[in-house]
DNA sequence: CAAAGATAGTTAGGCAACCTAACTACCCCG
DNA sequence: CGGGGTAGTTAGGTTGCCTAACTATCTTTG
């Protein structure tokens, strides 16, 4: 607790520069484990985004997950090409935008990536002990919460 | 607790599933806030652990911060050439390795961005609430030790 | 009701951070 | 002293992201 003597300003910062370096060094595992036959992580994001809200069109979904939208353009492309979701003509009557829906074999690709255990993240919590994984799991809101994430 | 029903693996599973969009949302952030005239997160990171060890050599810098060698030979070309560090000559008789040291500037750059507090980071824990604060703290050495960071 | 402005999405061009493979230079051991 | 390992770099490619600029389609408004 000496931080706290420095006041709540000192104390932030240094939880910053604790929590800058791992999340970075995170990340960087994350975007490394590129299943050569399954989803990447950013791949399982983005379908899980799209299943949660059947229909969305690519600038809310770029919105959603703070990107710009020629970056989701990009990547629902890409996801599209590769089978894992479709677009729907316009669910209203404005032709400039599309909904988008998971495909079946997104579906299935989504719930194998699930069902598998190689996944790298999940090795690292799982060697953890019990306590730091309810400190993370208390963790979790306040992430979400600086992600920006909405329902 | 609902969860703990399924039993360890697939609250292992749940738990990396919502800790994964989160982590990647906010290394997206943290990677996009290169300050025009300031240090990197990244740069700061890496001036940070070169500060630690004093005469490190590229490999070894390159291990511990997990990344391969060419990409870690990158950062310090970069690093140097902006003369936030400086290389000296061999610290054993070994013509191989170089000892990376921190420069003078590197180490004001450094301060600088500590006593500067318009960081993204930082902005975002300031305004959670305490609690929160406190959640994220608790997570912090889980979270290193699932980054894999030595001393 | 047509022109002007706003909005959905794409294309084009670039950048930063990463990787693997292959190379140079050096060390050390038998 | 020759061969195998190690430190670091070079070369070449990928991914994820950005801004600017464009097309096509609404929507507003004079």
């Amino acid at each position: 607790m000496t931080t706290t003597l420095l006041g709540p300003a000192a104390d932030v910062s240094a939880l910053a520069d604790g929590l800058r370096p791992a999340l970075l060094r995170i990340s960087r595992q994350l975007r490394r484990e590129a299943q050569p036959l399954g989803l990447s992580p950013l791949d399982a994001t983005l379908l899980t985004a799209v299943a949660k809200r059947e229909g969305v069109g690519v600038s809310e979904l770029a919105e959603l997950e703070q990107t710009s939208r020629p970056t989701m353009s990009a990547h629902i492309k890409r996801l599209e090409a590769a089978g894992w979701l479709k677009r729907l003509p316009p669910p209203s009557n404005d032709k400039r935008r599309f909904g988008l829906v998971i495909s079946a074999s997104g579906r299935k690709a989504l719930d194998a990536v699930r069902r598998r255990r190689n996944d790298w993240l999940e090795a690292r919590l799982a060697a953890l002990d019990p306590a730091a994984r309810e400190a993370l799991r208390q963790a979790l809101g306040p992430l979400s919460q600086i992600a920006g994430e909405r329902a």
